[in-house]
This record gives structure tokens, sequence and C-alpha cells, in this order.
DNA sequence: TTGCAAGTACGATGACTATCGTATATAATT
DNA sequence: AATTATATACGATAGTCATCGTACTTGCAA
């Protein structure tokens, strides 16, 4: 079957990819052996592979990077939210259907939110309710 | 370096399963056929793709299948409310650092929901602030 | 200045995915 | 009975990812 040519301007960061953006956004620039202690707290893994996977974001542009010393400090070229974004917005549709609602319903029905949080979605809500009209 | 060896017990959908799943949640149990039909309206794909995602899936245990005259009827064996929990959990994990509530917010920020919905979560709200007492 | 330690670069590997072509089986039609 | 249409099975392929070993580079310290 003959199929069209797919361009792959997708640029999604992948899950390893993104705990080393989550390190980046949390304590800004950084160099491969900050991000991989950071990581290596929480899982096993190489050196070189932690170097390796920053350095296929800094060739998709996801970092951007500034020699120092023998070294290199990398730093995020994507911001926080628009990533999550349109990693939500990619999740909404592939595991909920598209529906926000039920995805927002599961997320509230299985945490347990603080009294301040339920405040502020509450707040949000009041505001959505006000644009309707 | 030694690494231990890693299982692969986790059995997490792949999108395009999910897609199958999708259909296959929302419509009961189908033939391959009628899950291709189904996915042709939203992409192009061949139908032998279509059938051998299905049949990985069956390998997989997330589909189970009966033969019918010369072909099969294949059924979800994982519920959906259990896969996108499961999902949920993950996604929040990779995306958004484990927080539910920055999910939610940005889930509700970028989406315009309906009264009944706006509705539905505060009820939900409600009873999460009696929990707490 | 010579050698080590801290970095980087590069390439290989194994796993998994999505995709599809081709071969095969079989029911239905003529 | 022969042909056609419908399904399945199987295997190949190209792409992506995470992982790491090894080789190379370069400051710095003795």
């Amino acid at each position: 079957m003959l199929v069209v040519a797919k361009k792959n301007t997708m640029s999604k960061p992948t899950e390893a990819e993104l705990e080393v953006l989550q390190v980046l956004w949390e304590k800004g620039a950084c160099t491969v052996k900050q991000v991989h202690e950071a990581l290596a707290k929480n899982k096993e893994v190489g050196y070189t592979t932690t170097l390796k996977i920053m350095q296929n974001m800094y060739d998709k542009k996801l970092l951007s990077r500034e020699p120092a010393g023998r070294s290199h400090i990398y730093t995020a070229m994507v911001s926080e939210e628009a990533t999550q974004q349109k990693l939500l917005d990619r999740f909404l549709k592939s595991a909920f259907g598209g529906s926000a609602m039920k995805l927002v319903m599961q997320a509230l029905g299985n945490h347990q939110p603080s009294k301040e949080e339920i405040e502020s979605i509450k707040a949000l809500l009041e505001q959505k309710e006000k644009e309707k009209k």
C-alpha cells in the first residue's frame, strides 16, 4: 500500500527527556553532572546515558548549552507550561478520547487534594462559570 | 557497567493499542474489520496493520477473542477505568512531576467545560471537602 | 611536562513500535 | 468444481529509545 510520507516535526520529548527537563525546570541551568546526580537519586542510570540523552536533546533543540571550562552548561529551551500543555493535549486524545472532564474527574477522584487546592479549583470553576454568561 | 535485568511486566498499552481499546470500549466486542473501519475514519492505516496490532494485543492478553465463522471477535480484557488510571498515574509522574493539581488546573484552564461538567466537578469537590473533616 | 581525572563524543546494541507485503486458508459465489 | 473475496498468519523493515562501552580531549596537579 502506498503511504504518504510523514514528517517528524512533532518533537515530543520522550520520558527520559522529560526527566531531564524537570530537573532543569526546577534547578535552572545545569551541567550534565548535576542533572545526572539529580536523576541518580531516583533511579539507577549510567552517566553516559544521561549525557547521551542530553546531547540528543541538544541536537533536537530541546536544550541549549554554553561551554564552561571543560564542560557544558545546559538550559531548557522549552517552557514547562507549553510542554505540559502539548503533552496534555496529546494524552487527552490518546488515553481519554479527548474528554478533559473525564480526566479531571479521574485525577481528582484518586488523589487527596488539600484544602487550598480545592479552593483554587473552585475559584477557577467560578471564573469559568462567569465566562459562560 | 553491570545492569540488573529488567522485566517487562508493565504491559502499558502503546498509543496504537489505545486507539483499538477505545473502539472496543465504546462499541463492545468487534471484529478486526469493524475496528479497522473505525480507525480508518480518523487516519490512514492499512488493514493488516490494525490486524497485527490486535494480534499483538491478544498475545499480550490485552484482548481476548472468539472464533466466529472465518474471523474472530475481539474483546477488551482491560477496563477503561483501570487502564486510564494507570496511564494517568504514569503521565502525572512523567509530565507533571506527580502534581495532580497542576494537571487539573492546566486541563481546566484550557478547555471550556459545560455547565453540567462544572457542576459535577463542584459536587466532587464538596464531597472531598467533607471527607477531610 | 607528564599523567590523571573529569568531560565529551561516538558508535553499538537490544528492545519495542508501527507499518505493511506476501502467503495461506476458507467461505461464498458462479 | 473453480474462482473470487475475505480473513488470518507470518515475517520483514525502518524508525525510535534507552542504555552503555570505549576512545578521545583537556585542564590541573605534582
